[in-house]
DNA sequence: CGACTTTGACCGGCGC
DNA sequence: GCGCCGGTCAAAGTCG
C-alpha cells in the first residue's frame, strides 16, 4: 500500500470512513456484515476489487499459459480495505483476532500487523497499517469471509 | 492450564 | 542467477 505514490491502484481501492461511527468498536460489526453480504461484491458498490492484479502476478504469464495457466495467487479473495481515524489499532470488531506477524514497510515507519480470525475453518485475514502521514489514521484490511455467522 | 502475543527466520515469487 | 519484497510459520514467553 503506497499512500502519496500513483500507482495501479490508490485509495480508490479502499471505503475511506473519515466520518468515524464514534468511539465504540462495535460499530464494526455492521460494517463487517455488509461486506460479507453478497449485494456488495455482487455490484461492487463498495472497494471490493481485484488487487491481483496490482504487480501483474498473471499479466505477463498470459503470453501462452491461456490453458493451464499456473494459476497461483489468482484465487484472491475479497479484499475490503476502509481507513479510520483512531488512536488504536486493535479495534474489536466483534470477531476474535489473532496476530501471526508484523513486518515494516518501506514507505511506512509504522509496522504492519496482520492477523487472523481465531475461529478453526475461518479463512478471513485481516491487514492492520497506519497511515503513513497520518498516524492518527488506520488502515484495516479485510480478506476473505467468515465462515462462521457470528462471532458470538 | 489454556490461549494469545512477540520476534526472527524462512519461503516463494518477481524483477532486474 | 541473484536480490528484493511481502507474507507466513514457528518457538518461547506472557497474560488471564
Amino acid at each position: 500500500m503506497d499512500f502519496g505514490e500513483p500507482t495501479d491502484f490508490e485509495l480508490s481501492e479502499f471505503l475511506k470512513i473519515d466520518e468515524w461511527f464514534g468511539d465504540d468498536p462495535a460499530s464494526f460489526a455492521p460494517i463487517i456484515a455488509a461486506m460479507e453480504d453478497p449485494f456488495y461484491h455482487s455490484d461492487g458498490g463498495l472497494g471490493v476489487g481485484d488487487l491481483s492484479g496490482t504487480s501483474g502476478p498473471n499479466e505477463g504469464s498470459s503470453t501462452s499459459n491461456e490453458g493451464g495457466r499456473p494459476v497461483k495467487k489468482k484465487d484472491v479473495k475479497e479484499r475490503f480495505a476502509f481507513k479510520t481515524r483512531s488512536d488504536i489499532e486493535i479495534l474489536d470488531d466483534g470477531f476474535k483476532w489473532r496476530k501471526y506477524g508484523k513486518k515494516m514497510v518501506k514507505n511506512s515507519p509504522n509496522p504492519r500487523n496482520y492477523y487472523r480470525c481465531s475461529v478453526e475453518g475461518c479463512p478471513v485475514k485481516k491487514r492492520v497499517e497506519r497511515d503513513r502521514e497520518d498516524p492518527s489514521y488506520v488502515i484495516t484490511t479485510y480478506e476473505g469471509i467468515h465462515n462462521h455467522q457470528g462471532p458470538y
